[in-house]
DNA sequence: GATGGTAATGAGACTCAATCCCATCCTTGT
DNA sequence: ACAAGGATGGGATTGAGTCTCATTACCATC
């Protein structure tokens, strides 16, 4: 991730470092606030202004992207550059987030690309249901 | 839709009547901001605590359908009884909202509801793109 | 048509994620 | 080492949405 903010002309900076450090060890999405935390439990976060900075360059350059699920808060999390993604049901029992991806589900988008004669650049696809522990 | 709260032992008030009645005759999603500013141009906006419990409400009882497109605010639909519903496509270029439904998609959910072993109660799906105006 | 229990409403304080501002620090090319 | 411009920090600010509680309106009952 720094090489192509490098290839970008970007310099380098401490708060970068870290938050894309963080993010790039993370199975899944996580908040401004969770990244604060969690740097701040390290010692050294960096200013909340410069978190956004850094979240807003990463999802800008395809680093990583936005996830909503619906509680007021953006999410986080670093995009593979294969192109490989998954998406997310949130349990309205408990809020946690369960990860999952569906080639079936990629296809009938596929598909509808083509149907409403639109170019897609993305989707955001949210299931809302209970989790094991909540069902 | 005030039938069905009606039926659901619930009284009739002034806040609700407007935010009812100003929801069924837009043809797309208005927040609650646009909602309190459209009532205020009346001369008689409920309180914005009022308007956010009508919405609430109307979610709670399918009546309505809440959208987000992520630009940070929540924005809610009438949704019709027959339980059809359609999603959006977002114009990366001018923001604009664009319906549509596919079976195809809707299909693709309900098997993926199997395949997971879970109940899925709900699904938000938003793409991004690019309108015929601005492609 | 009056009464009373209870739901609904309004106004504003409050929360909290996210943004803005600007003085200061640091990276990087020379 | 130096200078120029990008990067950072922290604190003030914004704005959607929530909460509280006193007041008002609805409606079943008498
Ligand atoms: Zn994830
Ligand atoms: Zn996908
Ligand atoms: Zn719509
Ligand atoms: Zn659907």
């Amino acid at each position: 991730m720094h090489e192509v903010l490098a290839g970008a002309g970007l310099k380098r900076g401490g708060a970068r470092e870290r938050v894309i450090d963080l993010l790039a060890a993370q199975p899944c999405a996580l908040s401004a606030t969770e990244i604060e935390d969690a740097l701040r439990a390290t010692g050294r976060s960096p200013g909340r202004a410069s978190i956004y900075r850094v979240l807003d360059l990463l999802v800008e350059h395809d680093l990583a992207e936005r996830v909503e699920v619906g509680d007021g808060q953006a999410r986080f999390e670093r995009q593979h550059p294969s192109g490989e993604h998954h998406h997310h049901l949130v349990c309205e029992g408990c809020g946690r987030l369960i990860a999952f991806d569906d080639p079936g589900l990629e296809r009938a988008i596929g598909k509808l690309s083509d149907r409403l004669g639109m170019r897609i650049s993305g989707h955001d696809i949210l299931l809302r249901g209970a989790c094991e522990r909540c069902a």
